[in-house]
DNA sequence: ATAATAATTAAACAATTATTTAATTGTTTA
DNA sequence: TAAACAATTAAATAATTGTTTAATTATTAT
């Protein structure tokens, strides 16, 4: 299990987390908004699945990867502890989200 | 200037800046926290330094590093911009604790 | 000046990372 | 069954990271 601050700290992973918040989608779709080749993005699908950032689903021939909402949010539970201050506002948002299923 | 994502991926740093969050330490200091050696600590500091995330001090044969507490807290901006939400309450927080100066 | 102290820089190294090209697995379609 | 497609795994490599010991710089105290 991978840490999700290493998960994170590479731009392209969190450029991915960031598409795949608006909806799922495959590795193929997501390779085209990148420059790099397709078992780079496998690779770093891998990083993100194994730190439990994104979920994956197999559908035939394809793949379809998934945010989890609620674990992209973890890194914030650090800025909590290290402030001793808590952001239920954006939480109860979040997880009001979650409640309602899909996004967008 | 170190990305601020790299910087605080590393778990030695995040610790590092919740032990300055309380006060400005010394190399010196710092190290009895940690079972790494004075160089490795240095190697973080200026990682943690070139990302501005803590600022330099010399005293005589001290340097005393201190936390930069709003640079902590720019990863926050990525949650923020990922969800679309302002998280308002925190910052003001922060941001007044600022202008009171130390804290603790 | 010399010795002691605080911290850094230098050199070296093992481990990890992001990436590529080539080969492989699994699924659908003709 | 064979060809095409989607995606992964394998192998290789260059770059980066965290760490150590040894040497260096700078400051203070004797």
């Amino acid at each position: 299990m991978e840490s999700v601050w290493k998960a994170m700290s590479d731009d392209s992973r969190r450029e991915i987390l960031i598409l795949l918040r608006k909806k799922k989608m495959t590795p193929g779709e997501l390779t085209e908004h990148f420059h790099f080749t397709a078992p780079a993005l496998s690779s770093h699908l891998r990083i993100l699945k194994s730190a439990d950032l994104v979920t994956e689903e197999k559908l035939g021939k394809n793949r379809y990867y998934s945010l989890n909402e609620k674990k992209s949010l973890e890194i914030v539970n650090f800025f909590e502890k290290m402030w001793g201050y808590k952001l239920d506002s954006l939480k109860e948002y979040i997880e009001n989200k979650e409640r309602k299923k899909g996004h967008e």
